[in-house]
DNA sequence: GCCAATTGGTTGCATTAGGAACCAGTTCGC
DNA sequence: GCGAACTGGTTCCTAATGCAACCAATTGGC
């Protein structure tokens, strides 16, 4: 008979920090040795190569990140010459960030790279079983966070 | 037509850390509201209520926890009387960690509380997309732990 | 127009996580 | 059975994360 069904390892969210800490370690270790970048600089050097110029409150929004830690990345992208600040007209306290000519080049060289480790990560499922977990994986997140917000059980 | 696929929405590396971060904390946050437990500490009671003693070696294997961190949880544990340590015959150095009293009547509470957690998190997926999401879930964990060791491309 | 409340950004602080060094006890080679 | 290599456990130190307080600029009420 099936063991007491509270073994540790059965529980999702516990599968789910291990392999997110696996995956993560695994991408953070790359990113680390060929562009010496730490995940939150990726993230928002990712937003600012799509989406173009923005401020650092934007960037919150679209990285999911602590203010904190993306004030932090932004600082660190301006010192390695990845980004340059240029005043905002309509708000004297932000600035807009912007890739650099040097940021542009290694977001062009960046991407395809991610998207490449993606593609290694993913190869054991096929394109339906992708889609399937990607769509799972959101509905359970957006659950967590009605249940974090409104507690409506 | 679709945006440069190279949003970083669209990664699946970060929706997985974004969820997962999300999941994290709410889970956290009743456990330390409810029983003044870290998820260290709890992993450990999980594992020595579904287990029965163990040293600290064990512990590591069973947590997936660095043994530094599997050290800090036995001794908040033991401090606050849910385990015990009694010597180890076989081994000088080690002890065999074992729940108090208290620390089963904790355990005893805290397992079905933990799984009616998880029952609300997924009660957005029907039985099969449960199965499915925690089989992918753990292919793509194996796949990770593949690339990080062999670099087995 | 001026004061209060708000918001973007920044700094500092406290907590956490992980690594390297270390000690004590055990095992292996001889 | 003695020394070398190893292993479980612990401590110390440094890096990463998140929060709360703070400053400066903006907005809204009157």
């Amino acid at each position: 008979m099936s063991a007491s069904r509270s073994r540790l390892a059965d529980f999702l969210p516990y599968q789910m920090s291990v392999t997110t800490n696996a995956v993560s370690d695994l991408i953070a270790s790359e990113y680390r040795a060929r562009y010496g970048l730490k995940i939150p600089e990726w993230r928002v050097m990712a937003v600012l190569g799509d989406a173009g110029a923005r401020t650092q409150r934007e960037l919150v929004e679209g990285t999911r990140m602590d203010k904190v830690a993306v004030n932090r990345a932004c600082k660190v992208l301006e010192e390695r010459g990845l980004a340059a600040r240029s005043p905002n007209a309509r708000d004297g306290r932000s600035h807009h960030l912007e890739l650099t000519g040097a940021g542009q080049t290694m977001h062009a060289e960046i991407m395809p790279h991610a998207l490449e480790m993606e593609r290694h990560l993913l190869s054991t499922l096929d394109a339906a079983e992708r889609e399937q977990f990607a769509q799972l994986l959101a509905r359970i997140g957006a659950r967590a966070i009605e249940l974090e917000e409104g507690k409506t059980t």
